[in-house]
This record gives structure tokens, C-alpha cells and sequence, in this order.
DNA sequence: CACGGTTGCGGTCATATTGTTCACGAGCCG
DNA sequence: CGGCTCGTGAACAATATGACCGCAACCGTG
């Protein structure tokens, strides 16, 4: 079964301080997998990109919204996304730090919540856990199972596991990493064992973080007895 | 923390039939901590009921909404109530389990999914994961910490208790329904072995969970020698 | 027209092989 | 020397496969 690559997840920055704008921006930019599609520094111009994007039949995935505009709040801004029916996900970036306002977010249908000032870091934690979902939703030809949908809604959440190689070396990743890049065909676990002298455990750990990191493929290997066996391939695409 | 000093969470039942209306207030009335404050049988009553709740100043809290209303969908149902700023949250309850709905749910600002038909158990997993969610952020002073916000979020979104049956796999599961979904005429499961890459008997397995499932028509096919095969097809319900 | 033979799938079971978890040991750093 | 980190081996759970038998409809003969 071909596993297409996906396409980048295309996000709009919308922030009116300049420098916070072109922050974000490069922060963006730097993450694998997403694509800025530009920066907006009003409510009303972000409403009408969104809006535009949609109509034009290249819809903006991702919205990392300030909730301090010039012209107008960020909820509100969100709510007229909502209430326009775009299929547009947004995460509030803001100062403000009230209840109020968190409740108000969720309530305005809001993916995540970052409070500034932030670290690059866990930036990159909220974006990286919101690209799992996507991957996840996309995986699904349908959705079948309850199982299914709370999986993806859960990775919807801030896990602070991203791009923190615990419990592994880098020593034996770059190993890993290289043998993949070297080989053409998929490779499975037991596969990696004999060649890099690793336990199936150990190189089983480090193939699936590489797949959950969205680097390479994962996909079952059928028509051996036994359990299915799952393959790893390095995907060359960025 | 003392847990009766938080007022009951006031929950609305959104549901046409009233089979199932009563069955979900049932269900409501069954845990602690929440307080039905009636059932609506449209959108538009649906709607009412919310914003009046409001403006009298006794809000109600969560949402039960179904998602085939006889008036409208539970998602526009959704959408006008965020565009009218209203701090409601809402869970999804409904039959339809495809992709476009889940999507459309979660940019909605829909806060679980739960797909029908489930047990109580699932049930008061997903309320009980809300009600968490609830204390969390009113254990909070005014003023919330990231880190705060983020467990508010996962307790949101946390996963309830699943019920796939053993000796499926999901991978396999989903390969198998985008197959049947991509093919127009009736597939069986010697047909799909091959595609697929399953054994038949493996094959067979997952058709007829899916039909058990009422996911897809089962028929048996005649005018082979051989003893009738049966043929699988995928059902576009709704 | 009746009736046994043929055919090829339906269903079950034992088997194979991996995924997962856990406790333990080896190396490293302070 | 103590604590931490990472890999290993073994035990257990999960899940596809192959083989086997029986069945239900076609297909011949009488």
C-alpha cells in the first residue's frame, strides 16, 4: 500500500509587532514539515487571507494567532473563522495569561495555547505535537474506530516528549540513521539487529522514534506467518 | 482540594430521538458532579436554550450535541454558537465517523468526539476526562502558567478507554476500509488478499468484523462452481 | 428428474514470529 | 562509591499464516 508523502502543513503567522512577527516566522521556518504562507498584522487582513486561501482552493492548515491585534482581539477573530465554517486550525499565542481567556480560547475552538514570552523550544514542541495529529488524522483512509479519534485528539495535546531523545543515544541514532539512509528497500527490526549489532528491543526503540519524529515510514510487512512484521524506510522527501 | 465546593457542571442534551435523548440524560443524571438541565430536539431550539441560558446568567456549560439534527447539522449548530462568543463546550456524539466530520469537529472547537453506538462505560469516561479538565482550571488563581494550560489541555483531549477488539490491528483495519472504500463493486476475500497482501483467512477476519460492524454489506455470490463466495461491499451510509 | 461427484470457499486451530514490558547489568559521570 | 543512562534477555501478549475439514452450490450421469 503506497504511503504518499504529505504535503507541508501551510500555516499564516498573525502578529503586529514586527519583530515577534518575524520571529515567529523563522521559527516556522525551521520546522520540517510546515510551509509560512505569509504573516498578517491585523484582524482583518488575517480573516480575509484565511478566507481567501480557502476560496482559492489552497486553505491555510495552521494559524498561529496573537491575541493582541491592533484592530480587534484574537478570539474574535477566531470566532468569525468558526463562524465562516473554515476548516482552519489555530493556536493562540499570547501574553495574557487569564483564565478567562484560556476558557475563551478552548471555547473558540482553539488547538493549543502558548503564553509569550516562549523558548524555541517549546515552540517547536506545540508545532511538532500539532503536525502528530495531522499525520495522524491523515493516516486514517477513514475514520473506523473510537480508539482512533481519541488517539488523534490526544496528540493533540502538549507532550513535552518531542525532539527529546530520552532513553536514547545519539551515538547509536546516528548509527541507525545512517544504515537507513544507506539502504534502499525498508528494513525491519530484526533486520537492523544482525548488521549494526543491536538487540531487536533496542533497534525496534530507535526506528519507532524515528518514525514517530515523521522521518521515516512505518508500515506492516504481510504474508509471513507470525505477527506482522513492521518496516522502516527512510523518506527522502526535505 | 475539596470537590463539593465546585458548582455541577450544567449539561444540555442536544438529540432528536427521543430514545436516545432519554438514554443520554439517563447517563448524565448517573454521574457525579454534573447537572442535566434539559434536552433539545433541534438546532434551533438547541441554540435558543444556550444563548438564553447566557443572558439569564445561569450558562450552560457542555453540550451533548448529536450531530444528525433534523433542522440542521450539529456542526452549524456549533459554529453559530461560537460565533455568538458563547463559553459553551460541546462534545460530538454521532454515527458518522468519516474523516471531513472529525476535521470539521475539532475546527469547530469540539472538545470529544464520541462515536455511536457506545457503552456507559465510554461514556462517563469522556465526562469524566471533562470534569477533570474543569477542576484543573478552577484550581488555577487568575493568573495560569504554561505548564498549567498545557495539563488543562491533555486532560482535555485525554484518551478514554477503548474497545477494539483483540486480534485486530488498526494498521491492517485501516488498510482494509480505504480498499473497500476506493473499490465501486463488491469485493471478496479472496480478492482482497492479494491487493493486500493478507491471507485470506486474515482478510476474511476483518470483512466480517465489518460487517458485524453493519460497515459493510455482506452477500453471498452465485453462479461459481465452488461453493458460494461471499462478496463484501462498503456501505455509504447517510 | 434425482442423485452422487466435484469444486472451491467458509470456518477453526495450531503455529510462527514479532511487538511490548520489565528487571537487571554494564558503562559513565560526579 | 552512588546514581544515572542505556542496552539486553527473557517472559508475555498480539496477530497473521497454513493446514485441515466441512459445506453449499454447480455438473454430470442414470
Amino acid at each position: 500500500m503506497p504511503e504518499s508523502v504529505l504535503p507541508p502543513i501551510r500555516v499564516l503567522v498573525v502578529e503586529d509587532e514586527p519583530l515577534a512577527a518575524e520571529a515567529h516566522a523563522v521559527y516556522v521556518g525551521r520546522l520540517a514539515g510546515f510551509e509560512l504562507v505569509g504573516t498578517a498584522g491585523t484582524g482583518q487582513d488575517a480573516f480575509r487571507r484565511v478566507a481567501a486561501a480557502a476560496s482559492a482552493g489552497v486553505p491555510i492548515d495552521l494559524v498561529l494567532m496573537d491575541m493582541n491585534l491592533p484592530d480587534s482581539h484574537g478570539l474574535d477573530v477566531s470566532r468569525r473563522i468558526r463562524a465562516a465554517g473554515l476548516a482552519t486550525d489555530i493556536i493562540a499565542i499570547t501574553a495574557v495569561r487569564d483564565l478567562e481567556n484560556v476558557r475563551g480560547a478552548i471555547a473558540a475552538g482553539v488547538v493549543q495555547y502558548l503564553i509569550k514570552p516562549f523558548t524555541y523550544s517549546t515552540f517547536a514542541a506545540k508545532l511538532t505535537s500539532y503536525r502528530h495529529f495531522r499525520r495522524e488524522l491523515n493516516e486514517q483512509a477513514s475514520v473506523v474506530t473510537q480508539s482512533a479519534v481519541d488517539h488523534a485528539f490526544a496528540s493533540l495535546r502538549a507532550p513535552a516528549d518531542i525532539s527529546r531523545p530520552k532513553g536514547l543515544a545519539d551515538s547509536t541514532l546516528n548509527a541507525v540513521v545512517a544504515y537507513l539512509q544507506a539502504q534502499a528497500a525498508p528494513v525491519s527490526a530484526s533486520e537492523l539487529m544482525k548488521p549494526l549489532g543491536l538487540s531487536r528491543v533496542t533497534a525496534r526503540r530507535y526506528l519507532e522514534y524515528l518514525a514517530d519524529l515523521g522521518l521515516v515510514l512505518r508500515a506492516p510487512r504481510y504474508g509471513t506467518p507470525g505477527r506482522p512484521e513492521n518496516e522502516y524506510s527512510w523518506t527522502n522527501a526535505r
